[in-house]
RNA sequence: GCUCCCAUCGUCUAGUGGCCUAGGACGUCGCCCUCUCACGGCGAAAACAGGGGUUCGAGUCCCCUUGGGAGCGCCA
């Protein structure tokens, strides 16, 4: 029996959780779940200058907004360095590392020839055969892995297929640096293989990493795991995401309106697919997620279909749901719009009444709470430019005529208001259109909304009649001789 | 520069030598539905980068060109 499927999304904390790291985190875990496994996380944070607390707090959360969840306790890489240094020990005792001496200036210089002389950017070895006692006083060393310098290192990888490297172009990496602590590339190979990692998915820009890991593998004596590097996701431009160019941060989709949900089916038919299979419940992506089907060219970021996906998952959410969506992102989206950091109990209660008619037309939680506006706009209504060009006199007419029957109607309901309205247009001879879009412009100040006696209803009486009373006809309130308004 | 990878509609992709006069989805355009906008329905335009092979037959296999990308750190 094969030792169970074991993942792990291992993000450097030296910036947030964009959105490349996300659909890594997402197909690992995707490809646990298949299997019966589990996804491990581990902070890559070996480099002391860069790593932040902020950027792991980001990281955590983006992965539990997305609702990717790990398995066991979170791994800190660096916390491990003792492990990786006692590796590196072994590996000097058994001759398949050594100690460089080549400071900084050299190695920079080495490179400088090489790109002058158009060879390969490698380091030379000049420390690999040479006698110790050679050693310059007072310099510490780093620790390079003798890497074998002839025949081949060959990386069978799920995505990628079967890639050779000729040894002699791969150059003896560094293990521990000159102050003692690991690199990543001798920490990621101890600790996937402490942790007992099956499948290493990750952005194919690891993939000249998996040959040098291999090696390092090699010298340990120790089996490789089985690799799948995944193509990168690329700008809308084609261009590297990058963080000047458009490589936003996980929260920031959060902001923008998106549904994890929806983020998630976005994101596993980029670079994956099942046939023609466009809609994907979590269950399904499960069962039907495997290596195979990843393609092996990079993909665009498309908003425009992610925006499809989340209308879909808005229009098949919970109202309820929808709501709490909203109470989370209010501190952004309140101030901005005049209203505080939270949704107060009345708004909440008419938001969630409106909701059936707000979801079925918005393609971001944003945009729908933007749609609701109506609901929470101070009085007297402002109107926008094409509600305004609604509102012409015979429409201003028209309205103070309907207002008796509205204060009137004994059904303050859809169906019922529905009836009221037909019936007034019906006797005047106006079409229905004729009537229900002045009403909309006066009660939602635009000139679209969701369905009129939706909007009618949720509103309530006295907010529609208030409504209709600031857009009466401009002539009985100012006299037809005075043309100021 | 060196090593490696990639290449089907604008975008994500199906396609694993004949089922392809290349399918789906988003987007775009038109029509229908309709109180507006959405939704939904119907329809349209839209691609095998170029050139050589192999084969009875190539989007599918091979080579070259072109174009993209990744890596080449005491970063991860």
């Amino acid at each position: 029996m094969p030792p169970p499927v074991i993942t792990r999304f291992a993000p450097s904390p030296t910036g947030y959780l964009h959105i490349g790291g996300a659909r890594t985190a997402l197909f690992n875990w995707l490809y646990a779940r298949r299997f019966g496994g589990r996804m491990l996380l581990r902070i890559e944070d070996t480099d002391r200058e860069r790593s932040t607390e902020p950027a792991i707090g980001a990281i955590l959360d983006g992965l539990a907004w997305l609702g990717l969840a790990w398995d066991g306790e979170v791994v800190h890489q660096f916390a491990r360095a003792g492990r990786h240094a006692e590796i590196v020990d072994e590996l000097l005792t058994a001759g398949r590392a050594y100690r460089c001496y080549a400071s900084q200036q050299e190695l920079e210089a080495m490179r400088e020839a090489a790109r002058r002389e158009g060879r390969p950017l490698r380091y030379d070895g000049r420390w690999r055969d040479r006698d110790p006692a050679e050693a310059p006083e007072g310099v510490k060393p780093v620790i390079r892995l003798r890497a074998p310098s002839e025949g081949e290192t060959v990386i069978a990888d799920h995505v990628q297929g079967r890639v050779t490297w000729q040894n002699k172009d791969l150059d003896d990496l560094v293990l521990l640096r000159s102050d003692g602590t690991p690199t990543y590339m001798l920490a990621v190979v101890v600790d996937d293989h402490d942790m007992s990692i099956t499948h290493v998915i990750r952005g194919d820009d690891h993939f000249t990493n998996a040959a040098r890991q291999t090696q390092i593998y090699d010298a340990l004596g120790w089996g490789t795991p089985q690799w799948a590097h995944i193509p990168l996701i690329h700008g809308a431009d084609g261009a590297k995401l990058s963080k000047r160019h458009g490589a936003l941060g996980i929260d920031a989709y959060r902001e923008m309106g998106y549904l994890p949900v929806a983020l998630r089916n976005y994101l596993v038919r980029l670079g994956w697919s099942h046939g023609d299979q466009e809609i994907f419940s979590d269950a399904e992506m499960v069962a039907a997620f495997d290596l195979g089907q990843i393609g092996r060219s990079a993909a665009r970021f498309d908003f425009a279909k992610l925006e499809n996906l989340n209308g879909h998952y808005l229009r098949e959410a919970d109202d309820r749901d929808l709501v709490a969506a909203i109470e989370g992102l209010m501190p952004t989206l309140g101030p901005p719009r005049g209203l505080g950091p939270t949704l107060g109990p009345d708004l909440k209660a008419k938001l969630a009444s409106a909701m059936p008619g707000l979801k079925e037309r918005a393609k971001t939680l944003v945009e729908l709470f933007d749609a609701a506006y109506f609901l929470y706009a101070p009085s007297p209504l402002v109107l926008d430019v094409k509600a305004a060009a609604l509102l012409d006199e015979p429409a201003r007419l028209r309205l103070a005529a309907i207002g008796p029957r509205l204060a009137a109607a004994t059904s303050w309901t859809p169906a019922g208001l529905e009836a009221t309205i037909r019936a007034y247009a019906e006797e005047t001879g106006a079409k229905l259109g004729q009537v229900a879009q002045p009403l909309r412009a006066a009660l939602t100040g635009r000139a679209t909304s969701p369905g009129l006696f939706d909007v009618m209803s949720v509103l309530g009486r006295a907010a529609c009649l208030a409504r209709l009373d600031e857009q009466a006809p401009r002539s009985s309130v100012a006299p037809p001789s005075s043309s100021a308004a």
